[in-house]
DNA sequence: TTGACTTAGATGCCATGGCATATATTCTAA
DNA sequence: TTAGAATATATGCCATGGCATCTAAGTCAA
């Protein structure tokens, strides 16, 4: 909406604008989704899903990867061990730290739960994505990641 | 990070990892600065934003622009007026809602805040966006926001 | 060794959003 | 006209995240 084709340079708050509306819109909905199929939110298929790509995790890897506080994410990891889908084993190196790992549950919902997260996702947004611009719009936010990360922005206190 | 540039079709997920990593640091690298100078958040800048570019506006015209419930928007209105940023006139075509406007005070304060907000945002971002791949990006969500809110995709309940 | 400093993360308090419900209006059909 | 349905939003309860703080553990120098 904002952001309209046009030449010379963009227009950010037009574009950040756009971004975050679809986002939300893309976030609620695969919420929903998780929600009924898996009992899951979208924050809890990433965790599991992270923890899968990288087992043996701490909790402060997490928070880095995500950008949101350590306290925030000790008490995501509490939830999901509640649930029994993730464990912490005390770090054999650092016992001030734990090691996360999935359980066999936990890979078997990650599992499940992504199917249905891109199966959603490529219903909802494929056949923008798909068109000739996509790639490159997939660039420029890989590049702009790298670039955040690279320079530590926007990472929470906490 | 996780979209390579590949040919064939874009890694859905990959990339709405990287869009949401973006996100999530862009909005709380602008959090910080606007907190710090102008002591408001994004999400009220945005607010703030739209009743200035959309005097009248109700409640629920808010709450279908950012995808969030009419509970949570009628809460950050409230805050809002408690600064006396926005007011609440009586609807006199409808008394069940309010038609809200800013205040001379809000008024100065969007202003205010939306240099910060712009200059931050170009501070992060221009480099990477800035270059030959933007305006598709750009151009990409807005048709992908266009659509999901044309189909009402990822609307809260509440 | 040991005492000061640092680090990892667990915990408590507060702010915010979702969802359910309550209330005030408005609309609709008999 | 008037009772019942629908609508707009305000409000209450709960879940989650930020930030501050607390504790356990590791590091380092003297």
């Amino acid at each position: 909406m904002a952001s309209k084709s046009s030449r010379g340079p963009i227009d950010l708050p037009g574009f950040f604008a756009d971004l975050v509306r679809c986002e939300t819109r893309l976030y609620n909905a695969l919420n929903d989704r998780l929600r009924e199929r898996h009992e899951i939110v979208t924050s809890q298929f990433e965790f599991l899903r992270f923890l899968r790509d990288h087992p043996g995790s701490r909790v402060a890897d997490l928070a880095t990867e995500f950008a949101i506080g350590i306290g925030a994410t000790s008490k995501g990891i509490d939830r999901l061990e509640k649930q029994a889908w993730v464990i912490r084993r005390t770090n054999p190196s650092d016992r001030r730290s734990s090691l996360l790992d999935l359980t066999a549950g936990g890979l078997q919902l990650v599992e499940a739960a992504e199917a249905t997260f891109t199966k959603t996702l490529a219903e909802l947004t494929a056949d923008v994505l798909g068109g000739p611009s996509g790639p490159a719009a997939a660039q420029i936010f890989s590049e702009l990641r790298s670039v955040l990360e690279r320079d530590q922005i926007g990472l929470p206190t906490g």
